[in-house]
Order: structure tokens, then C-alpha cells, then sequence
DNA sequence: TCAAAAGTGTTTAGTTTACACCCATGC
DNA sequence: GCATGGGTGTAAACTAAACACTTTTGA
């Protein structure tokens, strides 16, 4: 399952990413990316096989949701499938629809069609997922381009949590914390230009060491 | 794989469940319990299954940890493994081996013979795994007997997240929360007897509702 | 000059931490 | 009476929350 922001601001919204089922069953309907795991080859290898065979995306981020057995989910038999996130950021997500998919496309979140099996519940957990390792990982980071404005960051992060959060807070304890570090670019628009900050991996681990979570 | 703790107060230590191999491979080493999947067998249902039928135990708290399929894990082939863990409470661990056990013995989690497969490496994703939930679930009370006392509570939190904790700060805390409730008994021993309480769940749902996290 | 977002500190309330002594019981 | 763990409160440090105005740019 793929997720990715769009938008500036205010406006950002959480997208995920679905594909339009080929063939049966659900012919038609619009489903979580996926596939079958290939012998010998790794969940997380399997995972972003099928979603570069199906959308084109490679490179991404991914991580693991968890197992799902439930009898009856799949008409095609009983079923395990083991559900992962990949986060991809905002700037680039070229999609190219093949394999068991007829098409790929980004949906906000909010605004999704009927989807095929159980994948209504699947999206559920993810969410969770996303929700909670916010404040563990630096997931938020995967979602955002290389270079962002703490604003982004701060919509970014109050779309997962899905609560507002205070700016000059937010501002105060990011910049503290000393992960994300300013870039000499600058984000222009038709207003007043924002600093440009950039993620740093390692001041990061440090932080995490005795911080032991996000300030957000 | 079971988790249960046994002793009291400092002495409190945190074991973990194994069984001998009856058969290949690995047959003779140490292992966690588990096995295969039924067909149309919801995953949880296979792991409380396999657990009895090499135990005995019946009728334990489960929950998922993940899901994870390296290949060359298992040398019969490629096999995709979905952990979880069980917990039972100190006051009832009753064991009986059969199956695919030839016996079935409680360690100490800092105490454990060379394991089978990579079950090392399982082992200690699923302590992370506790160790996160803690805080998030109430997976302490599973562990507890049905009525303890809050040095019995605070030392197993102790074991758990591997630091110690403030004896009056976490008293006071903990029965700020107000899902812990004192019952009419006492714990007697050498010593003055301490007050016993149990878990109130449905106090304990509402306290999560808006406190969000456990205080310890 | 207006609209839109960027940027900036301080005060207050709440939470977390540190800390030491008396109590009840069994031996 | 002594050893063992049970039980209790307060002050200080820190963290989190609330809050409004000025700045810079493009249109």
C-alpha cells in the first residue's frame, strides 16, 4: 500500500495509491496494489516487486504492516497476505500501470471508491500504522521531498494525526531537536519565501537515543 | 512464542516458552513452539492451536508481532513465518508436551539454550515488540495473576522495559489512572502484607480514550 | 495596498522527577 | 527486635500549551 502527500500547505492531503483489477475476481474494482511472493525471495523484496511490476514506482520506502489470514477474504482460497506501507515523496510519484492492474491512480484518502476483498480494513490498519510510528520513525521524511519548508513538515504531520498543530510550537521543538538542518534554497511562491530545510539522518539516530521519540 | 514471568518483586524475571524438537530439522535443540497453518484457519486461531497442541496451554491473551520470510530461514524451503506472542499469567503455566515437541520447559529470558532456525533474531523482535505495547496496551495485567500488588505490577514493568522505575511516582500514578481498583485481599509473606487490586478494563478504556498512553 | 504565508518569545499550567522516613508483619 | 518489603507527600525542574503581531513577497 502506498502512500504519498499532494498540495502545499493547508491544503496537503494523504494519497494512496490504487490499482484497477485486470482480471477476476473483482474484475474491474479498484484494489490495493499486491501479489504473490515469489519462492525464495523476501516479503519486503516481494512487496516492491509487485508494486514496480503494477505502478512502475521502484526505490521507495517500505515497511511492514503485518499478517492477515482471516478464512474467506479471498474467493480464490485461503489466503495470507502480508501487508506493507511504502511511503513515496511528494515530488515524484510517475505512475505506469501494468501486471494485474488495467490502471493506477492516486486517491485522496477521504475520497476513496468501493474497493475490492477486505482491502477497506487493510487501509484501516495502515493508517494506525502510519499514525503511530509518526512518532517513532522518521517516516515523515519518506512522504516529504529532499528539501521542504517546516510548514510542509508541520501540514504533513497534522494530516497523519489528523489534529492541528500550533506553528510556533511545532517550529520550536523540530528546530531544537536538530534533525532537520537549513539549505541556502528558499520555496518561493506568491507570498513571502520560506526557508528550506533538509533531513539529517544522523543527527537523527543521535536524537533518538535519548529522546526516544519525535517531538511530534 | 509464550512469555510469562515468575518470581516476586526484584526478583521478578521474564521467561519465554520452548520446546525440544521431536523430529528434523534441528531435531533436539531448543525452538519456539509453532507450526503450520490449516487450511481456511485464521492465523491467530493456527498460532493458539499449535500452541496448545505442544503445551497444553489453552485459553492465552495473543497478539500479532509480524510477519517475516527471509529465505533460507527454514531449510526444508522457503517458508514465511507469522510470529506471535502469547502471555500468561505468573500464577498458572501448567505444561505438557506433545506434537511436534518432545518437552516443553520455561527459561529465563537472559538464560537460553542455542536456539533452532533464526529464532534468536524472533525472540527479540517480539521483546521490542512488548516492550513498545506496554505502554500502549494493557499486556502487563495479562501477565499478572488476577490480583496483585503494585510492587508486583511495578517490578514487572521493570522487567519488561529493562529499567527501574520510581517506587512512589509509579504507585501514585498508576492509581491516578484509576484502572486498577483494590480488591478486600492481601498479599501476606515475611513482611507487612501488601493490599492487592485487579484491572478494571472497562476504566482502563476510558483512561486510554483520552490520556492516549499508559503511564509507565 | 492587499492577500497569503513566514517568522518570532514569553508566560502559564501541567507533568515528571527526585528524594527519606515510618509502618506492619513474620521470624 | 530485626529484617523485609509496604506505604506515603512535597518541592524543584522541566515540558507542553496557549497566545498575536510583524515581515516579506507576488499580484
Amino acid at each position: 500500500m502506498v502512500f504519498t502527500v499532494e498540495g502545499t500547505l493547508d491544503a496537503m492531503r494523504l494519497k494512496v495509491l490504487l490499482v484497477e483489477r485486470a482480471g477476476p475476481p473483482y474484475q474491474g474494482s479498484w484494489a490495493l496494489p499486491g501479489g504473490f511472493v515469489h519462492e525464495h525471495e523476501d516479503l519486503g523484496q516481494a512487496a516492491a516487486r509487485e508494486l514496480h511490476e503494477e505502478t512502475g514506482l521502484a526505490d521507495v520506502y517500505i515497511e511492514q504492516v503485518g499478517a492477515i489470514g482471516t478464512p474467506g477474504r479471498d474467493p480464490r482460497g485461503h489466503t495470507v497476505t502480508v501487508v506493507y506501507v511504502a511511503l513515496v515523496p511528494a515530488d515524484r510519484h510517475p505512475l505506469q500501470a501494468s501486471g494485474d492492474a488495467a490502471a493506477a491512480r492516486w486517491f485522496e484518502i477521504d475520497r476513496l471508491p468501493p474497493l475490492a476483498f477486505d482491502h477497506v480494513r487493510l487501509l484501516d490498519d495502515a493508517r494506525a500504522h502510519l499514525r503511530r510510528r509518526l512518532g517513532e520513525t522518521p517516516v515523515a521524511f519518506e512522504l516529504l521531498p529532499g528539501a521542504f519548508t517546516l510548514s510542509e513538515l508541520q501540514s504533513l504531520c497534522e494530516v497523519i494525526l489528523g489534529r492541528p498543530l500550533d506553528r510556533r510550537n511545532f517550529r520550536r521543538q523540530v528546530q531544537d531537536a536538530g534533525f532537520v538542518v537549513p539549505t541556502k534554497g528558499r520555496r518561493e511562491g506568491r507570498h513571502r519565501p520560506a526557508q528550506l530545510f533538509r533531513f539529517a539522518p544522523k543527527a537523527f539516530e543521535r536524537y533518538m537515543q535519548d529522546a526516544g521519540e519525535l517531538p511530534f
